[in-house]
DNA sequence: TAAAAATAGTTACCTAGGTAACTATTTTGC
DNA sequence: GCAAAATAGTTACCTAGGTAACTATTTTTA
């Protein structure tokens, strides 16, 4: 029977791996797996608030904030108030949108390497699996 | 049919998730959550070098100098010259080793949470499908 | 055996997570 | 309607990951 800490143990291990090499490849793009995955919410959901990004990635604020100046620094994205003062909205620019296709096609290339020896139906069960964590 | 993207996002949605509530758990003992795996390491398989740490993590070479001069800092290890003068060997002070079933003991009931959606069978199949990855 | 190459670890500096304490707005409630 | 409370975001500082360039040993090799 195998042990809950072992799980959590090799879970760790595994996407310590992955997110190393996956920023060997983002690295390329000028990019860091965190502000990677902040341009993927954003391509897919549109423009978002700080608050939104936050608790999208269960992260807290002050990370949010310094990945997001480093990234408009680099001109990934915009940051305009909001009707809410408080409030400012995320969006990519133009270039990030531009660029965002060849940056997957190296992500999904490095992914499907980190996923060779799962069968389709082994991803489906994986997936599942994961859902039920927490 | 699922995208190898959405498997390894939500692996990383999930363990951040994880580790972070992973990392309130262990304040209590004055630990983090890389200190705790190098002590759970050293404690299950002795004595070893930092070579041998980073290898087994995965992790780079200045990575496990910082993290085990704190540990030394705060009592948890001692660090001593090898026969290789270049080399250290790594050992959980008695201390430690004292404190270890505490700290186990309140990690394991933590692991249990993240995991209490999962059956035993479920458990397994999880945990041979994470051994697959990379 | 002496020079070259490899190895163990450190230092300096980068990004990414966290908490605590703060400012500036907006919302609530008396 | 104004004071108190909540909310959005920032700043300063902690740990943990990375790379590049370095020192000090050990091993290889010519």
């Amino acid at each position: 029977m195998v042990k809950n800490q072992d799980i959590i143990h090799q879970l760790n291990q595994k996407v310590r791996y992955i997110n190393k090499h996956l920023n060997d490849c983002l690295k390329n793009h000028g990019l860091y797996n965190a502000q990677w995955s902040i341009i993927y919410y954003l391509y897919k959901n549109g423009a978002k608030t700080q608050t939104e990004i936050t608790q999208y990635f269960h992260v807290e604020a002050p990370t949010v904030t310094r990945t997001l100046k480093r990234m408009e620094a680099n001109g990934w994205i915009s940051r305009t108030q909001g009707q809410d003062k408080r409030a400012r909205l995320i969006q990519l620019t133009d270039s990030a949108k531009e660029k965002y296709f060849d940056i997957e096609k190296s992500v999904a290339s490095h992914e499907e390497k980190m996923l060779e020896q799962l069968s389709e139906e082994e991803k489906n069960v994986f997936y599942q699996l994961i859902q039920k964590l927490v």
